[in-house]
RNA sequence: GCCGAAGUGGUGGAAUUGGUAGACACGCUAGACUUAGGAUCUAGUACCGCGAGGUGUGGAGGUUCAAGUCCUCUCUUCGGUACCA
């Protein structure tokens, strides 16, 4: 008998064995209730790394327990291929990116298969296969026939860097999410998907994904930005034209006393176009175009505008106010021009103090007077108002409404709502994307790809340009085309490519029927599969993948292909895996151990040794140079220890600093399964396989491990597999699961292995099998190689999930807990069914308490029989 | 600024509805078995105190027989977002 777990023996033993059985491999099966589960699926990097091994752990757990427990399970996995880092390998390494990339997925592949996770491999996609995008350039043109797709001119998020053009979703804190530069505006023609159409209803089904998690609901909220407001005119002075402006607080129109636009609005250019001021507005407008909008930039400039020359009437006083233009105003939010109520908003009041504008105090707070002439700040909250005739002594937030209704009936006022979110610009500068199908023509214009031509393969005869652009523009071959619409020959394919969201907006329904080749999908296969029962990722898809995803399903409803909106039932954010990373102003990221030196007290960095920031915290990812490489851990301790590991060092959804000293323990409990199984496999006298029943006796008995080792691990183990079960099934709480397992074990160490109680031998037999199934979808190679020498037959995840007893949950012996005033003083066990006026009598005479209750009057005396006995004796 | 989450031993983390705080591990200490062990087993391990006992869930109050859990205020950390009118 071995001494040890061997896995690397076992474990590709088990591995080939679920691949011949093909046990992982689904089909529709409408005998059986379905559940898909799905991780999102990664990009491939080249490796797979710790955060990823946690990721599909977790997956894989619940995948494994739902079969188990009878359900028939879709788990595919694919690669998210196409992208960047592929077109950046391609140039360092001097090789292609389709290479590169399935390079990396093979590689990746393999890795995953070496951990064991239960996938239906027939079902693999990669993004970067034409017979994927082909599906998605036939969306492109459904959404083009169908108005949600469209083309304009506007002000884009550009990376310099990676030369290509971000949605608002890909730019955080101004920098790109991808290389950390910071995105400048740069005004381009772009392919846009009309998400904020379906603004409104994304928002109301936040409140109804009740298997999400808030956080994340929340975040797509506040993405969205509704607000509630009106949209005013404002007529400008001495023109046959308007300004529209958008507020939320209509209340305070008798107070705007300018009117700001923003440097991009239309308006600047004609309103002083011809007058003495037409340079300094230009001269102004040009300055504000190139500073950074960005958070830092906003620090560096303060707040300023030029007048433009012209005024326009406020509705409300009938009075002529100056039109600026202020570099605060953005033209994206609202209509790109306010009024300016410098007594109620702290912006305009900066302005106007600045340039010595008139400050109308319209709402009076309760308890003090403002003075315009001695305020230093805007008065933003609740009030009375003031100066706004007939509105005078209305409070403020009746006013809102009032007024809006009487500005409406003079035809210059509505009730809006606003919404921050924007359309998605989905035309990216790249060459390693799915190329937008459409073809621009001299004559007719932009001219949609015949659907008979798709897909517009990418040519993979290309060579990428040095500094990073894309090439396709450049190769005449594939530019170069006949207009399908006249015939021209000399008309231009659209070169640029799509978002890579793209890809991964509709992938899950891909998977429901992944060689399908009259659609998307088998509307079928979907009817069955579709939606995700489960989803598993990280939170940092808040606001991109997960709201584009739900973006996309609203598109297909609307299309008529599904009859369902959300594409995910459930989410689980694992958290993320974090490792401390140092960064050398010279070298950029650095891994620590390799950096760490101290000298003289500081950390310095060895390659040039310069001080270094002190390492931070932060997720792994490979441009910060701080994976883990799982293949250390998979080569010591094999894949199910590793699993085990991952799982047990903290709940799925918690941040986690990457430690691999726990892993030391998650191995010695393996090895501890592994001894107690085999040694008892030696003593007990077998064939005893159906333990169940012998064990009826037991149900419900009065139980001691010392006194009666039998009864109290027969009840133990209902214990731990009601615990297991709740804890996989109900809050993925895979850690205090396996801590319960743990307990079980070592009960079961406490017992003799020489003894002859037959009894007991089956009670232990019982809990060993138990164990394994419980077990099962953590280290399932594990497990299936103790089931094996049992002496089962076949899979144990072929075995139904272990039910427990729920008349063998409790013993007949009660642990009662004694306070006094609340303070824990005494114990003592006594029969469960003892009545209250027993327990009261002997926690009255118990020698400890008397201690504490001698001479003192007894007030109370509280007893709770919950899930504790608990007597508390106020005194 | 606004929105959200989290603060529990030396460490990771436990603790349905308020009811034994620290399960289960890591680490550490001692012992056993070993030629040896980074194998295994046994015992101990929140803090202060010789002890009886006292103190303890970021901090300060409060509700309650009883608070990690509920309420008020506050501090810190992390995440999201931001001239959004």
């Amino acid at each position: 008998m071995e001494e040890r777990y061997q896995p690397e023996e076992v474990e590709p033993k088990w591995q080939a064995y679920w691949k011949e059985k093909k046990l992982f491999k689904v089909s529709e099966d409408t005998s059986k209730e379905k559940y898909y589960l799905l991780e999102m699926f990664p990009y491939p990097s080249g490796k797979i790394h710790i955060g990823h091994v946690r990721n599909y752990t977790i997956g894989d757990v619940v995948v494994r327990y739902k079969r188990m427990k009878g359900f028939n399970v879709l788990h595919p996995m694919g690669w998210d291929a196409f992208g960047m880092p592929a077109e950046n390998a391609a140039i360092d390494n001097n090789t292609h990116p389709a290479a590169w990339t399935y390079d990396n997925i093979s590689a990746m592949r393999a890795q995953l298969k070496r951990m064991g996770f239960s996938y239906d491999w027939d079902r693999e996609i990669a993004t970067c296969r034409p017979e994927y995008y082909k599906w998605e350039q036939w969306l492109f043109l459904k959404m083009l026939e169908k108005g949600m797709a469209y083309r304009k001119e506007s002000y884009v998020n550009w990376c310099e860097k990676c030369q290509t053009v971000l949605a608002n979703e890909q730019v955080e804190q101004d920098r790109c999410w991808r290389c950390s530069r910071t995105v400048q505006q740069k005004k381009l023609w772009q392919w846009f998907f009309k998400i904020t159409d379906y603004a409104e209803d994304l928002l109301v089904h936040c409140d109804q994904l009740p298997g999400w998690p808030d956080k994340v609901t929340v975040m797509q909220k506040n993405w969205i930005g509704r607000s509630v407001g009106s949209q005013l005119t404002f007529k400008i002075h001495d023109r046959d034209e308007n300004i529209e402006v958008f507020t939320t607080r209509p209340d305070t129109v008798f107070g705007a006393t300018f009117m700001c636009l923003a440097p991009e609005h239309p308006l600047v250019e004609t309103l002083c176009l011809g007058t003495s001021r037409e340079e300094e507005v230009n001269a102004f407008v040009q300055k504000v175009s190139s500073q950074e909008r960005s958070a830092a930039g906003i620090e560096k400039y303060d707040k300023e505008g030029v007048f433009t020359g012209a005024f326009c009437i406020n509705p409300a006083t009938l009075e002529k106010i100056p039109i600026y233009t202020a570099n605060f105003v953005l033209m994206e939010y609202g209509t790109g021009a306010i009024m300016s109520v410098p007594a109620g908003d702290q912006r305009d009041f900066d302005f106007a103090r600045k340039y010595n504008l008139d400050i109308r105090v319209v709402v009076q707070p309760e308890n003090e007077t403002l003075d315009p002439e001695t305020m230093t700040q805007a008065y933003t909250g609740p009030g009375t108002m003031v100066n706004s005739g007939e509105f005078n002594g209305l409070d403020n937030t009746i006013a809102i409404d009032v007024m809006t209704d009487w500005l409406e009936k003079q035809g210059l006022g509505k009730k809006t709502i606003s919404y921050r979110l924007r359309d998605w610009g989905i035309s990216r500068q790249r060459y390693w994307g799915a190329p937008i199908p459409v073809i621009h023509c001299p004559d007719c214009g932009v001219v949609p790809v015949p659907e008979a031509d798709l897909p517009i393969q990418l040519p993979e005869d290309a060579n990428l340009l040095e500094k990073g652009g894309s090439p396709l523009p450049t190769l005449d071959f594939f530019a170069r085309t006949t207009c399908p619409a006249c015939g021209r020959k000399d008309a231009r394919r659209d070169t640029d490519t799509m978002d890579t969201f793209v890809e991964s907006s509709w992938y899950y329904l891909r998977y429901c029927s992944p060689r399908y080749d009259r659609g998307m999908f088998d509307p079928e296969a979907v009817k069955y599969w579709a939606p995700v029962d489960q989803y598993i990722g990280g939170v940092e898809h808040a606001v991109l993948h997960l709201l584009y995803s739900r973006y996309f399903m609203r598109v297909l409803n609307t299309l008529g292909m599904i009859d369902f909106k959300e594409p995910f039932s459930r989410l689980l954010t694992q958290g993320m895996v974090c490792k401390e990373t140092t960064t050398c102003p010279e070298h950029g990221y650095l891994f620590p151990e390799e950096t760490r030196k101290i000298e003289s007290g500081k950390l310095v960095c060895v390659k040039c040794n310069n001080d270094v920031e002190v390492g931070r915290v932060i997720k792994m990812s490979k441009s910060k140079k701080n994976v883990v490489d799982p293949n250390e851990l998979l080569e010591k301790y094999g894949a199910d220890v590793t699993r085990l590991f991952s799982l047990f060092a903290a709940p799925p959804e918690r941040d986690l600093e990457w430690n691999e000293d726990g892993v030391e323990g998650s191995n010695r409990f393996v090895n501890r399964v592994w001894r107690l199984v085999l040694d008892w496999l030696d003593k007990i006298e077998t064939g005893n396989s159906k333990s169940d029943d012998n064990l009826e006796p037991y149900t419900g008995a009065a139980s001691n491990l010392k006194s009666d080792p039998a009864k109290a691990l027969y009840i133990k183990a209902n214990q731990t597999i009601q615990k297991v079960t709740d804890d996989i099934d109900k809050s993925f709480h895979f850690n205090t699961a396996i801590s319960a397992v743990m307990e079980l074990v070592n009960d079961l160490y406490a017992v003799d292995t020489k003894t002859h109680d037959s009894e007991l031998q089956a009670v232990v037999l019982f809990c060993l099998e138990n164990i394994l199934l419980l077990l099962a979808p953590i280290i399932p190679h594990f497990c299936e190689e103790l089931f094996q020498r049992l002496g089962k037959k076949g899979s144990v995840l072929e075995c139904p999930w272990p039910e427990y007893r729920t008349d063998s949950l409790k013993t007949d012996e009660v642990l009662v807990v004694v306070q006094v005033n609340g303070k824990l003083r005494s114990k003592f066990t006594i029969e469960a069914d003892k009545n209250e006026a027993v327990i009261r009598e002997i926690a009255l005479s118990d020698e400890k308490i008397k201690k504490y209750i001698e001479n003192k009057p007894l007030k109370k005396v509280i007893i709770i029989r919950k899930k504790q006995t608990l007597v508390n004796i106020v005194v």
